[in-house]
DNA sequence: TCCATCTATTGACAATCCGCATATAGAGGA
DNA sequence: TCCTCTATATGCGGATTGTCAATAGATGGA
């Protein structure tokens, strides 16, 4: 039985989800800055970037994928090699999304910086 | 003429609020821990955690404080001293808050490791 | 041949969330 | 009287989200 008939909400959590959506675009932006790729390769690779696949439907990536493509960060194209299985949509970063991947990380660091001050203060406090 | 009506997105922007979102509950839960008091002192001291208290709009600070007492996390009971205008409605912690919190702290923690293997991927590979 | 499985992407739908505007209301000051 | 500050609450429309299902090519085994 899977876990999801049982009343365990298992590790994907609500408030770590919204973690997790947090960081799912720049992630995906930083891997297409590396190198060029289709989305079910980035999913494979998610877990490098400390996700858990687990709690990631693929949905919300190839949603992210094309919405990152409406608003011209990345550029897509059909992949021209043969390879096994159905037709891959290939991804790459464009020069606006490199600039909006930089803007993206320096959020982050603050973010990281406001999140730093209130563990701290949790800590100091002995809650 | 306020910035809302010119075209001006201004300094709250969506992404940045979206880690807003993240850390506001567990802010608020934070300072009742530390002690008791109502809403709208809250949203004063939201700046001493790095918030722009132009960025939040007071109503999702009041729907916050109720969906967490409807969740169990926090007390309210209406002033008793006279103060200076209307009622307060002043919150306290309550255990199973406390527990919540602590939790919060960790997966907070885990998002912040996260962010930090973004950012230093993003930088060793000088993108 | 049929079926299951893996790869790969997309679309539909309901639920939730968020920001904005607005309502209410007591107290103090001009 | 009217404005402003304090204080809390609600309704609404639009955006975001998560879940589920649909489509479809290739492969391998019974």
């Amino acid at each position: 039985m899977p876990d999801q008939q049982r009343g365990d909400p298992g590790p994907c959590r609500k408030r770590r989800r919204r973690g997790m959506r947090l960081i799912l675009r720049p992630s995906l932006l930083l891997m297409l800055a590396e190198k060029e790729t289709h989305g079910y390769e980035l999913y494979d690779q998610l877990a490098s970037l400390g996700f858990d696949p687990e709690c990631i439907d693929s949905s919300i990536l190839y949603r992210d994928l094309r919405d990152m493509e409406d608003m011209g960060l990345i550029g897509s194209r059909w992949d021209d090699e043969e390879s096994k299985g159905p037709k891959r949509r290939v991804y790459r970063i464009l020069d606006v999304g490199k600039i909006h991947l930089g803007e993206w990380i320096e959020n982050l660091e603050s973010i990281q910086n406001q999140i730093n001050r209130l563990i701290k203060r949790y800590k100091t406090n002995q809650i």
